[in-house]
This record gives structure tokens, C-alpha cells and sequence, in this order.
DNA sequence: ATGAGGGCATAAGCTGGAGTTATGAGTGAG
DNA sequence: CTCACTCATAACTCCAGCTTATGCCCTCAT
């Protein structure tokens, strides 16, 4: 999917500074001067004042203008370190995740949660957790939805995330927040330009590209199209989220996926979503906790954040 | 707004690995080999080898299952890899982003662009248009509108984008987005929990946020509540978004904002958008050319793409 | 059985980028 | 006038990441 792992992309990392470069820049913006960033990021003035302009020699651009009381951004700055802050925050939901998946032991909570969940909710929601209470060590197990039971029973894990359409048994959850799933083509596919909505039946003969084992998706999947002859046999079976999408991009048919999955390719055009009629293929995300386990202290902080973000 | 900024991310480079570190990682991911992801990034193997290597220690995971046929990811690496995954497609919209803005002369197609397009739309269309074109050099001047105008005049530009409810005269132009206003608050603030819309009477007598000068939103918001008696004065004047939003999110007060530009901060609820009944705050964002300078070329390639993604 | 070849790891050495301290020069406020 | 702040330059240190050279392990084909 994407120019992101293509051989085109190479040198990206000599063209874009580094991580502490961004951040550099970040607080320049925000702070008005280079020794105040150097300060707050814990490195000497000159080093700013060096690292700034070296990131100025590479980008080819002016971003700071200097004066004796302070710097501003130029035009250009301003547009690049809206651009760097995307990179950064990108970074931040990366660093939050790696934490999780570090602190194996000695969490004060151990979250166990399904890869659609680990992958596009929890690091946000790991952010707000820290922001809130900084000193909350959270590790994180992910796994599909019987790994995540079995953690939760095992008195392994203080809180699971898991998507189905029902609450597994033996465990007490509340739903925090709802996935649909669409059924996605690649831009040059043959319903990309169609006018009406796809009708059940025509999903459910369609051979469709899919996950090897039923991730959760199949299950609603096979649900929804129970009245209308069942679900044709896949037209490809892959292994990764990622490797499915690239397929469906470059035409090789259609597939249908959380739209967590595929918000960014839809918002960049590189997946087309086709409605269908008369279907909901909605699922509920919850958390779930073993009922004589009731969240309290962190896991209940994460809890009620993720219930805010419903 | 948010961590990003704070003095809390302060280590932030020292806890992720560099973007190299990354994109290594997602071609050992893709291609299935240390080695093969080596010589695709043309670095030797050991030193692909022994950043893998660093990198997991760095982050306390093991990532890669190596095998004398090849190394697949583990469970973590398959996580790590996802979130590493928007890491680099950030970096690369602003590789793209970047790009433009250096290659001042010489370039095959001149684009000048308000801010609202450049920060958020450009970036997208670029990485797009290099996928279909990749030797088409692009070269973006930001500006308000008025200035993106001048440039197509004086012949300085071969393609503009502006936001604005009606076409600049002398020019010819087509939408190719549309964006909508709204009305945003932070989370504790008494609007986020109230259930009724706001009525144009209400919105019009509360004191905003806004920015310095009337960016564009000003004009929309002005002429949509004409009818209503007018705007308040304005409870604050900030100079960047950035700013303004950061003073949304800590409550000091509702205020009028794109929403492209808060998408990010509706998702994950530092911002809480208030509906307004009766009123659209909608407005066209335009690409514009001069009426004796139809784009074409590059610049009929990117208008295409632009027009695609509506 | 026995190379050949692909895959990974280790070792030794080089280099450059980013950091440091020390210092100087410009500007505005008290 | 002097202090307090800004940023820039210079000289030096250090380490992360690169290279080449090599070795081991496994598999597959001859």
C-alpha cells in the first residue's frame, strides 16, 4: 500500500530530519526562541541554534526568522511545522504503544486487546491516559478475541478490548465504541464508478479478498449475508491487514475491512468504499473485565476515557 | 494542544527509533528478509542486521522471528510495524510537502495555495501525483487568498487553490473540495454536555476565539449569521491555529474553526464539536487558473487528482 | 554426501553528525 | 551604562551507524 514501502522512498530519511529536529522546531514555534526550546528539550543553545539551521540546509527553506529578542516562524516555517507535527504526534502514539509492549511485568495494568484495537484506538487512548495520569504504567498484550478471554480469566490481564457482536461469556464489558464494516474497492475496479448501492445478494456471490483465518470479520460478515445464499469462497486469502489492502488497491478485487482500516486510503483515494443496501455491518467494540474483577484505580482512568470517546 | 508539545515528550527521540529504523522495518516486514530489505534501502545486511537488533532493544521487544530461510515479524512486530507504518506516511507528506516548498524556480508546475489547502490537502495530492508522475516537479508558495490571486495574475503560477464562497474574478476555477466550519469547544467546557444545537442567535452573541485577521473563516461565519444579528466581539485574537486550538482545548472558550483542521482533535476528544442549527457554515475550496492559462501537463495531472479525491 | 547459495551474526575500523563548553556580538530595558 | 536577553561561531569529544571481511547454519540440488 502506498509510496511508503516502495523502493521510491528510499532516502526518506535523508530528506526529512530527524524525530529531535521536529520537536526542535515544535517548540521554537511554541516558545519564541531557541535557547528556551534548547532548554525544554535538555540540550545547549548552540546545539538548537545548529540543528535548526543544518534542518534549514537540508529542506532548501528559511523557517526561523531571528532577531535579538526572540524567533519566529517564517511563512514557510509555519507550513513545515504543521507538517512536523503530524510526524510527531504519529511518534507519540508509537512511543505510547512500545511502552505498553514493553512493560511485560510490574504494570499497574495489564490490557489485553484485539489488533484492531491495539493497532487504531489504544495508542490515542494510551496518550490521554499518560496525559492524565503520567505515572500509570500500562502493558499491553494483543491478541484475537479468545486470547484476550483467556488473559481476562487467567487473572493475566486487568481490562480486554474485543470486537464481536456479543459479549464473550464469564466476563462482564461495556461497549466503547463501534466499527462498521465497508466493503472497499481499488479506484480503477469496475464498481468504483457505479451508481447504485450494491445489494446483498451481489456481495455475497462476489469472491471477495480476505484475512486467512475469520479475524472477527468473517463472523459478522457471515451473519449479514446468511439470508441471502451465504458468502462465495474468497477470491484470495492473505495474511496481513496491510498485504490486503495493496491487493484491493491494485484492483485485484473488492474486500470489506473495518473502516478503521481504511479511513486514511479512503481519505486519499487509493481505496473507493461501495455502499451496499439493506445491510448493517456494524459491530461493537467493548471492554470486557472478568465480573468479580471490576476495573478500579488505572484501569478504571482508561475506562472512562475510552467511554468519553465513544 | 496536546502531549506533543508539552515538556512530557521532551525524550521523545530517544525512546522511537529513527525514521531509517522504521522504514527498515517495514521492508523486512514486506520483503521477508533482513537482507533483502538491506539491499532495497542500499545499506549492507549487518548494518541492517544490527539496527533491527538495536532497535529492539531500545524498545524491549523482539520484532523479527529470524530463520536460516528468512525473518518474519512476531506478534509485536506486526503491531510495531503498524503504528511505524503512520510514522512514515506523516514523514512522507512531509517529505512531499518540503519538496515544493525548496524547488522555488525551475519547476515544471508553479502552485500556490492558501494555507488551509497546503497544510492539509497538498501534501496528499503531491505524494499522489509522484506516484503517477514522478519526475513532475512541483513548487508551492502559501498565502491568503488574495495573494494565491496575484500570483496566477502575474503569471507566477500556473495553478492555485483558495477557500472563499465565490470564484476570484479573472479567473477561472472548479471545486474540488468543500469544507465545513464548526463550532468547537474544549471537553470541559458547559457547551460540550449541553444536548440542544446552538441556535445562529446564540452563536452569534457569544464572544469567540479567533484568529488575528479574518483568514477566510471570518467572512463565511460573518455572512451565515448576518441574519442573526451579527458577531460578537471576539473573546480573544490568536495568531496560528496551532495557538488557538490549544486555547480552545484548555477551555478558554468556543471558537469557529475549519474542519479539516480539528479532525485529529474531535477523534480523539480534546476538542468536542457543537452542532448549530439552521445555519451551513460550508465553503468551497477552489482550484483556480487564469482564464487564458487552462492547466496542462502537470498541472492537469494534479487538477485531476484533486477533482478525484472530492 | 557434498557443494552452492541464501540467511543471519560477529568483529574491527572509519566517519560524520550532534553534542559540549567558551566566547563574541547585537539589541532593548531599566 | 550596564544588564539581560537573544543568536552565532569555534574547537573539541563522542558515539551511532556505516563499511568490509568473515563464519556459521540451514536447505536444496547435483
Amino acid at each position: 500500500m502506498s509510496e511508503v514501502e516502495g523502493g521510491a522512498a528510499a532516502g526518506l530519511s535523508h530528506r526529512v530530519p530527524d524525530l529531535g529536529a521536529l520537536q526542535l522546531l515544535l517548540a521554537v514555534a511554541r516558545l519564541g526562541s531557541l535557547g528556551r526550546a534548547a532548554r525544554e528539550l535538555g540540550i545547549s543553545q548552540p546545539a538548537a541554534s545548529s540543528r535548526i539551521r543544518a534542518m534549514e540546509r537540508q529542506l532548501g527553506v528559511g523557517l526561523v526568522d531571528r532577531s535579538p529578542r526572540g524567533s519566529r516562524l517564517t511563512d514557510a516555517g509555519v507550513l513545515v511545522t504543521d507538517w512536523a507535527r503530524r510526524v510527531v504526534e504519529a511518534a507519540e502514539a508509537f512511543d505510547a504503544g512500545a511502552e505498553a509492549l514493553r512493560d511485560r511485568r510490574d504494570s499497574r495494568l495489564r490490557v489485553a486487546a484485539s489488533m484492531t484495537v491495539a493497532e487504531y484506538l489504544l495508542p490515542g487512548w494510551l496518550i490521554a491516559l499518560r496525559r492524565e495520569r503520567p505515572d500509570t504504567a500500562v502493558s499491553l498484550l494483543a491478541g484475537n478475541s479468545a486470547a484476550v478471554v483467556e488473559r481476562l480469566l487467567a487473572g493475566e490481564a486487568d481490562l480486554g478490548f474485543v470486537e464481536g457482536r456479543t459479549a464473550p461469556r464469564g466476563l462482564r464489558g461495556a461497549i466503547v465504541a463501534r466499527d462498521r464494516l465497508v466493503v472497499v474497492v481499488g479506484p480503477d475496479h469496475p464498481w468504483a464508478s457505479r451508481r447504485a448501492p450494491l445489494t446483498p445478494a451481489e456481495l455475497a456471490a462476489t469472491a471477495l479478498i480476505q484475512r486467512e483465518e475469520g479475524s472477527g470479520t468473517r463472523e459478522v460478515l457471515d451473519a449479514a449475508l446468511a439470508g441471502h445464499g451465504g458468502l462465495a469462497a474468497p477470491l484470495l486469502e492473505l495474511t496481513s491487514t496491510t498485504a490486503l489492502k495493496a491487493a484491493v488497491a491494485s484492483g485485484a478485487g473488492p474486500a470489506v475491512l473495518s473502516e478503521l482500516a481504511v479511513a486514511e486510503e479512503l481519505a486519499a483515494h487509493r481505496l473507493v468504499q461501495i455502499p451496499v443496501e439493506g445491510v448493517e455491518l456494524r459491530r461493537a467494540l467493548r471492554a470486557v473485565w472478568r465480573s468479580d474483577a471490576r476495573p478500579t484505580g488505572p484501569g478504571r482512568d482508561l475506562l472512562s476515557l475510552t467511554r468519553r470517546a465513544q
